[in-house]
RNA sequence: CGGGGUGUAGCGCAGUUGGCUAGCGCGCAGCGUUUGGGACGCUGAGGUCGGAGGUUCAAGUCCUCUCACCCCGACCA
């Protein structure tokens, strides 16, 4: 390819718009332009490396045998009303009219469009197990699409879905998909670490993700690193470590005038933070929820959400507190009701601890659970930090910032259930078919690729996504000699395979290498008189500094090696 | 949806208390001189100043409404 003729230039100066580095360089390699927000075009180059991003996912989904296929895009609202998924997505899913005022959703995912199509498709055992795959585009209406590729509305994934007999069976399938995901992550160059992870909207029971490791990550994860233990802050447990115990005291009201914070309250009363409960308040699909915790915790909402089993989940407004009659910086549980009380099992940990009086500048001391006070439900919802204990070695627990670049879940059988995929088994009775499904945003993979492999001068690709192996560099265009070896040594290189981006504009040294740099390709071909003198070539990788010189008869082969490896 | 910010040429920006044909750098086109890490000179093209309404003799500038985009939070590959 001649970069006077490659669609998409560079630009000198990086768009304002971008403050990721991923996104600034695609923008300023000329790889991408943004349609609206969240909706971008892909120009050949970035197109280039998505495609082969796509090709090492192919190749790994078939060899763990997969079989791809390709669904609609469009898909009868109906459809997501049977399985109920409608509500869980809520107004990420973008729903249009047509012309006979059918509602059609734009499809978000597709695992009701292949469920209903294997549930034609699959009525015995001996069908079973059959994963399937596609690599489309999808889009969800995301509140804030964010850092160039990273978050965006429209988007290509790659999605498998396993049909399963039964969970043992589902269990294979699921591991042999975690070995394709490390094999896919691997030959990209992009390191990714596995945690587990909560399923969210998709639903199911186990779930992981594959993280890049970024600092500018969206998702924080949790991770011991005595044991291994990884999990998305959003999953991740902690050990609470009890307060000290001693017998429990009768209640004791006190004065507390002005304290309102935990720090205020425990300062005042010269206690730890950990032996107050302090109490915050949700709005739960429209309901109060009264959410208890130890007072030196913090709610971790998604695990709250699970157990509420809601599905739009908010703080209170001060309003709404103020209209069910609690009393703001003295809230308890104490004596609560007509409100449901959610607490976290920290509070079942310690004895005598502070707690509001539900009246203004008053508390109360030697509260204690049950005896004080009841909850609805109680359950883990705290939220696990750094510093926190390892809840399976019990080491200090470090924190760290990742890119969520694929994730995969064990989803059961409530979508074949809901949609009627069932398969007969060997006894002749009828089971439902045991579902898990695989995604991999593809465009965020490699949005993620960069993120990891980038210095101050632009991209530095993988040879394996890399949108050209070579950049032949010819200097001084005027010179006759240059352009005729430039010409041949671009001829012989495709000829041999090789994929060759030709710099043959009429630009000064500076300019070319700069370009060569920032678009990122492996290896730089330099030619000009100066080597010409010594019938070479100087050929540079553009992850190092020094180049080498190699003749020119040897250079295709010398350039097959470096590919190669 | 809540909070913050920005819209002026392809990109980055300036534009004073409202005042004349709306500027600068980069990029783009032509010519010439240069050039091993983003060269220089000359010439030139390119704008309904996000949109609508209003105030005014006069609006890029003031007012009202609106739209888009970016950033921080709630959501996810």
């Amino acid at each position: 390819m001649r970069i006077s003729k490659l669609f998409g230039k560079t630009q000198r100066e990086t768009p304002a718009e971008a403050d990721t580095v991923s996104h600034q360089l695609l923008l300023k390699a000329g790889m991408i332009s943004q349609l609206a927000a969240g909706v971008y075009s892909y120009l050949p180059l970035a197109w280039r490396v998505l495609k082969k991003i796509e090709a090492i996912i192919r190749e790994e989904m078939d060899g763990a045998g997969g079989q791809e296929l390709n669904m609609p895009v469009l898909q009868p609202l109906e459809l997501w009303q049977q399985t109920g998924r409608d509500k869980a997505f809520g107004k990420g899913m973008l729903v249009l009219s047509d012309r006979k005022e059918r509602k059609l959703v734009l499809g978000p995912t597709h695992e009701e469009v292949v469920t209903s199509l294997v549930s034609h498709n699959v009525q015995s055992y001996r069908d079973l197990p059959l994963l399937l795959y596609q690599l489309q585009t999808k889009f969800r209406d995301e509140p804030r699409p964010r850092a160039g590729l990273i978050r965006v509305r429209e988007f290509i994934m790659k999605d498998l879905y396993s049909f399963d007999a039964d969970d043992d069976s589902l269990a294979q399938s699921y591991d042999k998909m975690l070995q394709a995901y490390r094999n896919i992550y691997a030959r990209c160059g992009l390191p990714a670490t596995l945690v587990e992870a909560d399923s969210g909207a998709i639903g199911g029971k186990d779930s992981h993700e594959f993280m890049a490791l970024v600092e500018s990550g969206e998702d924080e994860i949790i991770y011991c690193n005595s044991c291994g233990y990884a999990a998305n802050v959003e999953k991740a447990q902690s050990i609470k470590d009890g307060v000290a115990g001693g017998k429990p005291l009768p209640v004791e009201e006190v004065s507390t005038p002005g304290k309102t914070s935990i720090e205020e309250v425990a300062g005042f009363l010269k206690v730890l933070p950990s032996h107050t409960i302090k109490a915050v308040f949700h709005v739960a699909d429209g309901k109060l929820a009264f959410v208890v915790i130890r007072g030196d915790l913090e709610v971790n909402e998604v695990k709250l959400k699970n157990v509420l089993r809601c599905t739009e989940l908010r703080m209170a407004t001060e309003a709404e507190v103020k209209e069910a009659g609690i009393v703001a910086g003295s809230a308890s549980p104490v004596g609560i009701k007509g409100i449901k009380v959610v607490a976290d099992d920290s509070i079942t940990t310690g004895v005598n601890f502070v707690a509001g009086a539900n009246k203004p500048d008053t508390h109360l001391r030697n509260v204690n659970y049950p005896r004080d006070f009841t909850a609805d439900m109680v359950a883990d919802i705290a939220r696990a930090s750094a510093g926190h204990r390892c809840p399976t070695c019990e080491s200090k627990l470090l924190s760290a910032r990742g890119i969520e670049v694929g994730h995969v879940f064990k989803l059961g059988t409530f979508l074949s259930e809901k949609l009627g995929a069932f398969y007969v088994d060997a006894s002749g009775v009828s089971r439902p078919i045991v579902m898990g499904c695989y995604g991999i945003g593809v465009g965020r993979v490699l949005a993620a690729i960069i993120e990891l492999n980038h210095d101050n001068k632009g991209i530095v690709w993988p040879l394996s996504v890399a949108p050209y192996h070579i950049c032949l560099c010819p200097l001084f265009m005027e010179n006759p000699k240059v352009v005729a070896a430039a010409e041949s040594l671009h001829d012989e290189l495709e000829a041999a395979g090789m994929e060759v981006l030709f710099d043959d504009r009429d630009e000064s040294p500076g300019v070319k290498f700069n370009d060569a740099d920032l678009l990122g390709i492996p290896l730089r071909v330099t030619i000009s008189p100066r080597t010409l003198e010594k019938s070479s070539v100087e050929v540079k990788r553009r992850s190092e500094k020094s180049p080498e010189l190699v003749p020119v008869e040897g250079l295709a082969a010398r350039l097959k090696e470096l590919i190669e490896v």
